[in-house]
DNA sequence: TTGCAGTCAATATC
DNA sequence: GATATTGACTGCAA
């Protein structure tokens, strides 16, 4: 009777107490093939426990995670390294664990590679497995992500980091033992963590992970042992491989890389990586400006002009927009907690705000997934969206914003037929980027390799006649600034349409009812973080309205612009 | 097909 | 040596 009720009238998630919410679990569990293997005779555990390990599990997410509290809960001490060897009918089990235990053993993990042969710390603990690439603990792991609450993922990564720096402890190491994921890979997500309503499932996993290491009142000095052993190894290694007269290759060093068991003989069949040159990201950024999503045909000119391939081009784009949505993302949390800390600075406040902010006004601008529709909205409503969801927030700040931008986006969808002179703008800066180019195979210039002082970039003057789009293209790097300047400034700011490039573009500025709208003379002297993001924000979001707008007028006739 | 998220891994920078 | 950057890739969704 229970599950028929059930599962004729289920409850939503958030009507349902710790109580309710078990059977779902269980039923999520059940579908992702788990349970049923391990529920009935789990290990001879009577479900009882298995219910109880749910219910743990729930705790420990509650309890640390969804606060952000600076100081970690420990009540529930979990570890997120789900390693320790196991069959795949443990995985209920190992949620227990992962709940109740203080932290399995974590040497297990080593890394995730391979460990050497001979290395009697690591070896003996666990032949492979390593925790992310454990396909029982990768399951684990995605019923907590699933089971999870909002995490503050901002929160989350500045706690990391501070006690990743205390204890001196590296990102590497982190990565591959906690995270299972490279270094690389960690640093972004340190710097750059997306608001939780912005993350995949999958997204969201390894932010889990380090909540659940947080959490873990050990975690350091599991840590600092794993550091131990893998000195220890390296040590072991390199002493044998000198006895060896068998010089230790430097990528070996700390760690074993090798993915499987052979490792050298790929060496020459690695294709070289693409290093652009400064003048070719310049050139990339502003047609970017110009255009942040080209027709293939474009990207076809780009990359002949620039002597690219064109998946190059096409990569670079992706790669540049998913980018810079990401520096949105942090700025404008960032600027949203300092604007915002007199005011119920928690860091729980701060969480949902963030979230917030990004869910609809949305920074990006460029997708905005509406939360309740899941991903991805991707089309003109999006915009009215954020200001619906902007008007609904208790945080004013980024209400404001948000509405900001809806109301520049009705400006917008006002001249929205004006972005066929955008649209246009591109060609011309394809072809003002000719002039005078050297096309000689400039393949992707080694770093050092290219000649520089190659006019890559169009001279600002040189095409006299060139219309409103192309000049902000060269606007973009204002004369006199050195086009390879440092990222920081370099990048944000033509990363955004042409904020300040339209005004400062001579004569009659026929673009002006669309670039206009996003000029935001960054120069102007005021200093204000928070103006800036939110500058950008809108510059960002006003790019992807135009960019959305576009393919609408493209398809349908009269779309209902709602801002 | 296109765009995106997430990630790797080579390389650059600190 | 650690960290940051970035071109490329995979898998997914619309």
């Amino acid at each position: 009777g229970s599950v028929s009720d059930m599962l004729s009238r289920p409850k939503p998630w958030s009507k349902l107490t710790q109580k309710g919410r078990e059977p779902f679990i269980r039923m999520q569990l059940w579908l992702n093939g788990e349970l049923g293997q391990c529920v009935l005779p789990v290990q001879g555990q009577p479900p009882g426990q298995v219910l109880h390990s749910v219910t743990s599990l729930q705790d420990s997410l509650q309890q640390g995670c969804v606060s952000s509290d600076s100081t970690p809960k420990t009540s529930a001490s979990c570890s997120p390294a789900p390693e320790s060897p196991m069959s795949s009918s443990e995985s209920v089990k190992s949620l227990t664990e992962l709940v109740q235990q203080p932290c399995p053993a974590i040497e297990t993990s080593k890394d995730g590679k391979v460990p050497e042969p001979g290395d009697p710390p690591i070896s003996d603990s666990q032949p492979t497995t390593p925790l992310p690439l454990s396909g029982h603990s990768a399951l684990s792991i995605q019923e907590l992500v699933a089971m999870s609450p909002e995490l503050d993922t901002y929160g989350i990564t500045k706690r990391v980091k501070e006690v990743l720096t205390d204890n001196n402890l590296g990102q590497r190491l982190f990565g591959e033992t906690i995270l299972g994921l490279t270094q690389g890979s960690v640093s972004d997500l340190l710097a750059r963590p997306k608001p939780w309503h912005k993350l995949s499932l999958k997204g969201r996993e390894p932010f889990v992970r380090m909540q659940l290491w947080l959490n873990d009142p050990n975690n350091v000095e599991k840590l600092m042992d794993m550091k131990r052993m893998e000195k220890k190894a390296y040590m072991k290694r390199r002493h044998s491989s000198v006895s060896d007269s068998q010089p230790c290759e430097p990528s070996s060093v700390g760690i074993d890389y090798n993915q499987g068991a052979s490792p050298q003989p790929q060496h020459q069949l690695k294709k070289p990586r693409v290093v652009l040159a400064p003048e070719e990201k310049e050139a990339l950024k502003r047609a970017y400006q110009q255009k942040p999503y080209p027709s293939p045909k474009t990207i076809e000119e780009l990359a002949t002009q620039l002597n690219l391939k064109t998946s190059t081009v096409i990569n670079w784009f992706h790669n540049y927009r998913s980018r810079i949505r990401r520096e949105l993302f942090i700025e404008e949390i960032q600027a949203g907690s300092q604007s915002q800390a007199g005011a119920s600075d928690s860091p729980s406040a701060r969480s949902s705000r963030a979230a917030h902010s990004s869910e609809g006004d949305s920074c990006d601008g460029v997708d905005t997934e509406g939360p309740p529709e899941g991903k991805t909205s991707a089309s003109v409503p999006e915009a009215s969206e954020e200001a619906s969801n902007a008007a609904t927030k208790s945080q004013g700040g980024q209400a404001e914003a948000a509405g900001e931008a809806g109301g520049e986006a009705q400006q917008l969808a006002k001249s929205s037929e004006k972005t066929e002179s955008f649209h246009l703008g591109m060609e011309t800066l394809a072809e003002t980027e000719d002039e005078g180019r050297p096309r000689g195979p400039r393949r992707s210039s080694p770093p050092g390799s290219h000649s520089s002082g190659e006019p890559l970039e169009a001279p600002p003057n040189s095409a006299p006649e060139e219309d409103a789009s192309t000049s902000a293209a060269s606007a973009t790097v204002p004369a006199g600034e050195s086009p390879y300047k440092p990222k920081e400034s370099a990048e944000k700011s033509p990363s955004l349409p042409s904020t300040s490039s339209t005004p400062s573009g001579p004569g009659p500025q026929k673009t002006n009812s669309l670039q206009g709208l996003f000029s935001f003379p960054e120069a102007a002297g005021s200093k204000s973080t928070r103006d800036n993001t939110l500058r950008k924000k809108k510059a960002a979001n006003l790019n992807s309205i135009i960019h959305r707008l576009e393919k609408a007028a493209s398809r349908e006739e009269p779309v209902e612009w709602e801002f």
